[in-house]
DNA sequence: GAATTACGAGACCGGTGGTCTCGTTCATCA
DNA sequence: TGATGAACGAGACCACCGGTCTCGTAATTC
């Protein structure tokens, strides 16, 4: 997976095909985002990149690799975690484009990811480390400046707080007992932020 | 699955051992709980309970079916909801509940049902109805009846507050990037109730 | 041009969830 | 008592899955 373009001298034989891996990792997202979590062989992944299953496993390990690197390369970017003075609006930011990540296709990417990894103690590994741990290192720093400025209360568990934040999408997308909408990131941040006790004794 | 021990008239041929249903169920809870999601085959599970395999799937639709019947009868019972003066600590009390039952080999059972369920929409629905919507029912009307005592504030959406509660001890469930204890359930029902803004107005 | 490596095509493997058949067992009804 | 009918255990069977292997070919360096 690691592309070195150039380390020291060429290698002797036939380059790796840069465009054929484009196409396995496009075809893995659209087919994953079209027909749901599960419903997508690596059969139909090689037959729609025009790719030999070979090829595939020639670079990844299993099919769960496959999708992982595919949402990882679509989804980076589509989350961006602002830093202004107001920490609460920075997390209705972020959340609102949680939200809509979570119900655009990518969602289904997630969920078929995440479901496979359940088996795979190795894909949850690297799940957490290439997908998960980025995003949750932004909020958490941005979590620890509001604690050090003053603005939310002191000897709190933040990873606590985290995933009171995040666990309602987390939930939705995996059990659909609800839907999920950008208001909602809104009323979340809202009820967590102010609390929900009507007399709230600071600590 | 109902078992109708007398409905009018006695049925003709051989009357369904209940016997083998109890076996097969036990079997699963036992296998998966033990080797974890996704580890345990409908074969194993038929060896294991010295029963057919016809038998299992003349009673149940799927492998995800039975592994469903199993954990609905083994852990209905494991997680009450208590009714006291203090909602809070009522919540506490069922999420300690809930942290044990999740670190308990139910929790494979449960991961494993729901990965399975993601590319399975009517086990989806079905682990909805049965094992989500009873308990959610009981914590929403127990959120309810505080609202209108008065001790929580009125506005809140009550479904995003229940999320917000639940939700972190699912992803710790499902991603497994932090461990999940009972001391944990006491923090995050503080950290909600209290509020975390160091200024809470009360709307 | 020789060596080396990636490529596409597709046969192949063990194992899966699920179906089918068969002979047997347990019950009811006449 | 004996016919009937359904559930049973055992296990063959099926389509398909993820993943491996082989083979002939194409692209690149030396």
């Amino acid at each position: 997976m690691p592309d070195r373009p150039y380390d020291g001298c060429m290698p002797r034989g036939r380059p790796r095909d840069d465009d054929a891996r484009q196409r396995t990792l496009d075809a893995a997202i659209e087919l994953v985002g079209r027909d749901g979590p599960g419903a997508v062989t690596i059969n139909q992944i090689a037959d729609a990149a025009e790719v030999s299953k070979q090829t595939i496993y020639r670079w990844w390990p299993s099919r769960t690799a496959v999708v992982l690197d595919a949402l990882v390369e679509d989804t980076m970017r589509a989350t961006p975690f602002p830093d202004t003075d107001d920490p609460a609006e920075d997390f209705r930011v972020h959340l609102r484009a949680v939200a809509k990540l979570f119900t655009s296709p990518s969602g289904a990417v997630i969920r078929d990811l995440l479901a496979d990894a359940q088996s795979d103690p190795t894909m949850a590994k690297e799940f957490r480390r290439r997908f998960w741990a980025p995003r949750r290192e932004l909020s958490l720093a941005r979590l620890r400046r509001a604690e050090a400025d003053g603005q939310i209360r002191g000897g709190l568990d933040l990873e606590l707080v985290l995933d009171a934040v995040y666990g309602p999408m987390w939930i939705r997308l995996f059990i659909g007992h609800l839907p999920l909408s950008a208001a909602d990131a809104d009323d979340l941040v809202d009820a967590i932020w102010g609390g929900i006790a009507i007399t709230p004794e600071s600590t």
